[in-house]
DNA sequence: TTCTAGTACATTGTACGCAATTAATTAGCC
DNA sequence: GGCTAATTAATTGCGTACAATGTACTAGAA
């Protein structure tokens, strides 16, 4: 007993870093983006569906994972924005088919092309780059098989 | 002229998989929090007092990257909680410092004892640990550097 | 001292993110 | 067919994030 507890230090931490990293993106393309008057999680809802259109609320959201109370809210913004369409299946009413509008389809070009030279902006070749994704995806995946819920907590660790 | 521009495939993007595994980090702590009525921006501001107690809502705002907006009602519900005391400053009243509450200094112990608990179920050795932190705050690193507002963009660039 | 910047925090408005609940619809089972 | 369970979105409520604005206060210049 009266093990010395491990000292966690804020700058020491991987979730600090990726909460960090995630936050300065998200900053990063809302600049790069502004241009189009897109957010980050309205650009990758576009990424989505540029390779796959129309899906439903659901599939979309697997995609990008994202459950409906965030999804709906935001399709409606792309609705009334003019990138989607909206529209309740016929043969089962319960889903939504979301589609590429003809502006999404016509200005894909445009924005890939704006990104890119964005992204060359970062000065990371892309041997780097690659490595880096796959590193954070590696933890990603670890994190996401990890569920503290099962560890028991009974205030009296210690 | 007519380079066809690069495809941009959302799998392959690093941002997704750093707003992917951020995501994923804040349901971690969400769970491992739950003991406590914790969140996650909640349990870095901890890190942060515990490591240095007073500070001013600028200076903890400098540590854990948060703005005003989103510390001050964070930290009210922090002091609603009894886990922080703010207090405006005697001698410059433009300034409120945050201090750390007896209870968050008692709770310290069993909230890292827990954490550490938790942390181990990633499986992830400290070497491993490690240089995935120092990657993903590399490429935090260059992301803060580049401005894509820099970038021109006429519409048609193409 | 008075005027003027500058600083620090609070507030407002917009947009996520997600758990929990609700509503509508469909599908399975007798 | 009629009842029940499951599925799919939408809604609600709470907590971030952050730009932009407002307000109180401080400090430096004239």
């Amino acid at each position: 007993m009266a093990t010395p507890t491990k000292n966690i230090l804020l700058d020491e931490q991987l979730c600090f870093a990726l909460y960090t990293a995630s936050k300065r993106f998200n900053h990063f393309y809302a600049e790069a983006l502004a241009p189009f008057k897109l957010t980050y999680p309205q650009y990758i809802t576009l990424l989505a569906l540029w390779e796959n259109s129309p899906m439903t609320v659901r599939e979309l959201g697997s995609h990008v994972n994202l459950d409906s109370g965030t999804l709906t809210p935001l399709l409606k913004r792309m609705q009334t924005q003019g990138w989607v369409e909206r529209k309740r299946d016929e043969n089962d009413e319960r889903q939504v088919n979301i589609s590429l509008s003809q502006k999404a389809i016509d200005t894909k070009p445009e924005i890939f092309t704006h990104v890119n030279t964005c992204m060359e902006l970062l000065g990371m070749d892309e041997k780097t780059y690659n490595e880096t994704r796959d590193t954070v995806n590696f933890a990603a995946d670890r994190i996401k098989k990890a569920d503290p819920s099962t560890v028991k907590f009974t205030g009296d660790e210690l």
